[in-house]
DNA sequence: GAAATATACTTGTCTAGACAAGTAAACGCA
DNA sequence: TGCGTTTACTTGTCTAGACAAGTATATTTC
């Protein structure tokens, strides 16, 4: 019977609509929290300059009257947070709060449009198995010269082209790819549902885009670009390679950083 | 004396000369590190379909014979990575790996470029103070018209123009903003001194240089820039905004994403 | 005085058990 | 049939104690 229960469903997520705060409870909040939250508003108020040594985990038990597992766990993610550094044998400190960091996320274009309640639609200007060039073949960690798939694709949001996708495929990891229909699923869906993706890697810059680009996105060959250039990989196999070329004023990568 | 030890030093940040992996001694790697990377690796493999049901907590304390928290800790660790999702009563689940996150890292501009061991040196083109116009004061959140610093500076790669960097300063965060040598130390890490940085919004974008940049840079008017627009503030309180365009070629942004 | 040792602290990790709270299926009853 | 209740499972969190290992200071020994 346990199995059986376990097995229930293995293919869909679990819905995410729980509601938190409930409506006349109180929300109790853990005490592990309320020591990071303590220590992030002391952090934030400059009670502790970048490099000061603060409080040891034994003198947060007594101050909270809580086991040090849960002083250690409420250390040990501000330390995830970047926002102390920790010495065995030492102690621990304020993190030097010299770098900006920011999780930035990459998100499949159908989607990101979708969400801004517009409406997205593709052209196929290119699907084919073609020799790879040099620099490809070497993108691709393939030989050059051996058979690799082309797509090229433009993105449009409410009619007007917001990104030219092109786009170079391991054959190995998606044999079936040029018999999707691009026009209806995007190419990045599709590789996620068929190679399980692993690492990627990105390079953001600005440039002009190619002659067939600017034909493509209604531009001149001196309007200027976002690039941005993605490889991913499973396991240092390489799965794709993208060059996703957008129009200036049309596109631009947000993020903030909030401990 | 415990006292006396612990205020030996209050302001600088531990020696980071550790070296792990010791000569003639084995790493013995933790149990909870153990079970994370062995779920990473299954992970990886596409063992688990996204969405798919996960073994639980207590499956997993019988397979490695460890304690719960032991395998608490590897799958709360996870769940932060991203690479899973937990619901409270009814199990853990593999995640939708559809997005592509990267932790994204602004750095100083004057250690970026030292630390690719190459030379840095700015000019000063303007420091000021003046009054904000209503793009500017609303940015700085004071009221239009009011008094706001202004400095417009060029930092040099080996002698190349590399960002232009144009920037307005609250005057309460920094009062003694303007009488600073920014040919010696950057309004960055200047204001990272004086104002502990909390949180931070950034935008990156394609575009042309003003005519004025485009001078500073040594460019014409029509070449592409990588615009990043960066606003940094302290418990809602603005501290600065800057906009930094870096001449097309010279500058990118790169970022990679493992779990 | 210099080198080896002891000590007192620190963080890093694990354990065995406990209780709370959320979910879903099985059960019992009208 | 339909609606509560029970039950079995899940994750979320905390505790009190333990040992390991790293570091700095004080102490002893040569």
């Amino acid at each position: 019977m346990k199995i059986a229960t376990r097995v229930r469903s293995t293919t869909r997520a679990p819905a995410k609509l729980s509601v938190k705060g409930a409506s006349a409870k109180v929300p109790a909040i853990a005490p592990f929290e309320q020591v990071k939250q303590h220590l992030k508003r002391r952090l934030a108020s400059g009670d502790w300059t970048p490099g000061a040594l603060m409080p040891s985990e034994a003198e947060l038990v007594v101050q909270f009257g809580v086991s040090r597992m849960t002083v250690n766990r409420a250390l040990r993610e501000l330390q995830l947070e970047g926002l102390i550094d920790r010495v065995q044998g030492v102690g621990t400190f304020a993190a030097q709060l010299n770098r900006v960091s920011s999780t930035l996320t990459i998100r499949d274009i159908h989607e990101e449009i979708l969400a801004r309640g517009h409406a997205h639609h593709a052209t196929v200007h290119l699907v084919k198995e073609e020799a790879a060039n040099a620099a490809a073949a070497q993108r691709l960690g393939v030989a050059a010269g051996a058979r690799v798939f082309h797509t090229l694709i433009v993105h449009h949001e409410n009619g007007v082209p917001l990104q030219c996708e092109d786009r170079y495929v391991n054959p190995e990891c998606a044999p079936d790819y040029l018999s999707v229909d691009f026009t209806q699923v995007t190419p990045t869906h599709y590789l996620l549902d068929v190679a399980p993706l692993w690492e990627a890697h990105f390079s953001v810059q600005a440039g002009l885009p190619s002659a067939r680009e600017a034909k493509l996105l209604g531009l001149k060959q001196t309007d200027p670009c976002l690039i941005v250039s993605r490889r991913t990989t499973n396991r240092d196999v390489p799965i794709t390679q993208a060059r996703l070329t957008h129009p200036a004023g049309h596109y631009q990568i947000e993020g903030a950083y909030k401990p």
